[in-house]
DNA sequence: ATAAAAACCATAAAATACCATAAAAAAACA
DNA sequence: TGTTTTTTTATGGTATTTTATGGTTTTTAT
């Protein structure tokens, strides 16, 4: 499965489509189902997006763990029940549904934010205010990310 | 996967494209992917260089996490949104976007210079006056580099 | 019948593939 | 070791394709 990496703005046209940028899209397209799931995001004021793969793997890993975990009940209700599956046109737009919309304050343009193994959909200036807090916090903090092993 | 070693210096075209050296494109080359990815370095005036491999890697790092970690939203948030998967052309150049470029202060030509697990480009003037820089804090601090372990 | 949604058609700009060549490096050979 | 041949690499220019975006028509639901 490939990454979402770098950031893409795009316009949102009167009838409320907009292109999915054409680098996310081969990572999305999926033998069944051309397409992206969205979801309001639990901690920013913008739209989460992953494909229906990773939605797959979601409901496994929250199936194999104990069936009355409250906590995971609660993040299986608030994820798969707000999510939208959302099939491209031929060009590979999308209509982003009203209130995810609303959510993420967006109006004409869109701006796709790689995260890896998901992306993000945020209003293009909400976004730079939240990178600045974003690299403020990281000077103070200096994390350290092990990645081998 | 290869080391990065030495430094080349290479010229832009009038389209901005440029070779990666033959030296480091094996060590880039990934079946999945026949390119390289880049990022604006944190801590210097420099573009910073890995394989697509080193990105999943990350991904895979931040993936098992807990959703609602701060530190490393913030990180992933930094990293995946500014790097940009570059393809390879037939003869091995890439087009390194104009916002890398500018914060690397890149004009003519560009300075690919190795760092083991990753590599740098620079401005090849500006990278002469980091070296020296670097070379005099190094003999102040006589650092203490653990190999093994 | 009317409104909303989906399918269809068109196009300029940007990105990428393609072709060609000189310089440099590596290999073969005397 | 020095010389010739072959291969690889870096670089330049042109042609083709893809992408984002706009508009129109057809279908579906109410």
């Amino acid at each position: 499965m490939g990454l979402f990496l770098s950031s893409y703005e795009n316009r949102l046209d009167t009838k409320g489509r907009i292109s999915v940028p054409a680098a996310f899209r081969s990572s999305l397209n999926n033998e069944n189902f051309a397409g992206v799931v969205l979801y309001r995001s639990f901690t920013h004021n913008c739209i989460e997006g992953v494909s229906m793969s990773r939605m797959e793997k979601i409901a496994n890993a929250t199936d194999d763990m104990n069936m009355f975990d409250g906590e995971l009940d609660d993040l299986g209700a608030m994820l798969f029940a707000d999510a939208r599956p959302l099939l491209f046109d031929v060009t590979g737009r999308i209509v982003i549904p009203n209130d995810l919309l609303k959510h993420a304050n967006i109006h004409e343009t869109a701006l796709f934010v790689g995260r890896g193994n998901s992306f993000q959909i945020w209003n293009p200036s909400d976004f730079e205010m939240a990178q600045n807090k974003s690299l403020e916090r990281l000077r103070k903090s200096r994390p350290n990310l092990k990645i081998n092993k």
